[in-house]
DNA sequence: CAAATTCGTAACCATTTTAGATACAAAACA
DNA sequence: TGTTTTGTATCTAAAATGGTTACGAATTTG
């Protein structure tokens, strides 16, 4: 599963824009019809981020999810990081093994191994910059100018 | 085919280094079995390098591949264009589509879109401070370190 | 010219990944 | 007690992945 991380942040970004006005909790079939899957999909990414401790649910009628920690204190790479459990790589590296006889071979893997890690690290970087709380910010100024465009 | 880049870069960095000394061409049989897969594999992906210009062929007896310009001249980044035709994402986005009737829905995918272009855009930049002169220089550097570390 | 070598590419196949559906138990509340 | 909602396991359809087979085209060599 590998939009993972986009139904993530689309969870979190929905509960802390949730959480910013009514206190209630959402439940997974609003966050699913968001989203554009199914209740069971969003659970299971509910469970990874719940795993991390960024979000807390509850069972029951009038239950549901909400942030678990404040939407200033976490941000998009927690977010990655909660999803990727398996801690797969951006870029995909050799398929099988590598040439045994070839002389180079192990070092170009071992090289591109730590070039890699770098590149990914720029990316993970990128996404820290953005915490849960600037992102709902950001989505209730979009939602307000898109509001106000529409009535033109 | 996603380890694709790093197949190619396997074989720019193979390249590189057999045209430093011998100036031979390389057949694709014999950069498979450095890569450790299948020769067809290998020609799927020197097709990508050859329509971006960065690697040459010649069929027949003696027929093989080299770089078609300076390695100093193009980096990992130009690689990994070079094999991205499709222009993925490394982050894929929403499986399906978002929520129509919901408001916040689409402004939260147009705004996980551009961050997803900045994170991209960082990993792209760091792979671009890797040329493939650079890339054949570390190849030869590790393999001599390697080769007398083995005699010790 | 004929044979051998190497690339180019299309078509096909097996395995894994992905996303979703179904199903049902556990929790919580009216 | 019955309804709502989560938690999770299992199954399935579709797509992606990586590889193989096949065969034609180019090129060199005998």
């Amino acid at each position: 599963m590998n939009s993972q991380m986009t139904i993530a942040a689309h969870i979190v970004g929905f509960l802390a824009y949730a959480g910013r006005e009514h206190d209630a909790l959402v439940t997974s079939d609003d966050l699913a019809s968001s989203i554009g899957t199914s209740p069971v999909v969003v659970r299971r990414v509910l469970g990874l981020l719940r795993a991390a401790g960024l979000v807390t649910s509850k069972r029951g009628p009038a239950g549901g999810s909400a942030l678990a920690v404040p939407a200033r204190s976490f941000t998009l790479k927690d977010v990655f990081n909660a999803v990727n459990v398996s801690e797969r790589r951006l870029l995909p590296t050799h398929p099988g093994e590598v040439g045994e006889h070839c002389t180079v071979a192990p070092v170009i893997a071992e090289y591109l191994e730590e070039v890699y890690n770098d590149a990914e690290a720029a990316l993970l970087a990128q996404l820290d910059q953005v915490d849960v709380e600037s992102f709902s910010q950001e989505i209730v100024r979009r939602t307000l100018a898109r509001r106000a465009s529409r009535l033109s």
